[in-house]
DNA sequence: ATTTTATATCAACAATTGTTTATATTTACA
DNA sequence: TGTAAATATAAACAATTGTTGATATAAAAT
């Protein structure tokens, strides 16, 4: 019956909170009040605030590693990888706001070693974006580039995507329609 | 002889411990610290923490619509207009990365009714975007695209272009051949 | 030379913060 | 039923924070 327990419902709060005022400005007391209880019992579903952003933040890494790491090791073309890599950011973003907002916004508040250890992560999951364009101009399926100009703007250019799905206003947006555009794009500009 | 006053010395020393910590993060002991005074004596050249904030941002934001409005304002074709928007963008991000950084990361931390006030501003300036977008379309000059969409994919695939500037190891960065690559992807995607 | 002005320190404040300890109550299970 | 686990509160802590007031000195302007 129960469909959620309580230290996910704590979690959840949490998350929302976080994204509604930035992981600094939420105090424990704030997602305390929010749950309906005590400050302290807080620490009875999560060892400190530090370990709430270091969940979410390394969890919904894992996941796009986990995407990226599936389209790397298939034999499709390198425009259908980055394809799919597009994709699997605009599916993670819609089903999981929230933890994509925590990712571009509050990885600063990490702190060490879990800094340095988020971003060897991130750099990883740059690099293989990297690659993969690399691949794609070696195999003249893309234009000769700067494959790190453009992995900085094509990882940028998703980057805003969580926007589309957190501010509820936009959640009408058809993933689909989203993912033609954005390939659009990408794939050709916006020039005719 | 003198060419900057202390209060620019403070302004300049906040802005780069915020950069380096985040705004909630950096304390004003922090910055008189770097200053080499005594925390009270800030305040003889701010009148809160969050002025610091407010200076720059809409400081910064004002450089930009000022670009824009100017662009907006010229005879030139759409695909001209937006390659001169992308080469504004750039110029302000290797002149003023550590600004340019504050936007993209802190105003969230603005109070009201300035943060409001600053949402206006940045709705205003996509708002802009979306109509030189649409200008395009109209003229046959861009493809027939979600202008939208558009919008926030270029307008994201820009932001990261402070970092380039803001972290030293890549400020040997060419920016007459980082717009060229940068106004390729944008213009004609990354397909051969 | 005298008066502003700019620049600085010291001490203190009230509020907020993450966290701990001790303890109570409720729920689930053997 | 009894016991262990889960869930809760109350009170307090030490540290940090933005800001103010009183006061002193150095520099600039009159």
């Amino acid at each position: 019956m129960k469909v959620t327990t309580k230290k996910e419902d704590f979690l959840q709060a949490s998350l929302e909170l976080i994204h509604e005022k930035g992981f600094k400005a939420t105090t424990m007391r704030d997602i305390a009040d929010r749950m309906g209880f005590d400050v302290s019992n807080s620490y009875n579903y999560i060892k400190s605030k530090q370990d709430i952003l270091e969940f979410f933040l390394f969890r919904t890494s894992e996941e796009f590693h986990a995407a990226m790491n599936d389209i790397l090791a298939s034999s499709y073309p390198a425009d259908e990888k980055l394809k799919q890599v597009i994709s699997a950011h605009i599916k993670v973003a819609a089903k999981k706001p929230f933890e994509v907002a925590l990712m571009v916004n509050e990885w600063r508040n990490l702190k060490e070693p879990k800094y340095t250890e988020y971003i060897r992560l991130r750099d990883l999951y740059e690099r293989k974006m990297i690659q993969l364009l690399q691949e794609g101009v070696q195999t003249k399926v893309f234009k000769d580039m700067d494959v790190h100009i453009a992995t900085a703007v094509i990882l940028s250019s998703i980057r805003w995507l969580y926007t589309a799905y957190a501010d509820k206003s936009e959640a009408e947006l058809n993933p689909i329609e989203l993912e033609r555009q954005i390939v659009g794009l990408v794939f050709n500009g916006v020039l005719v």
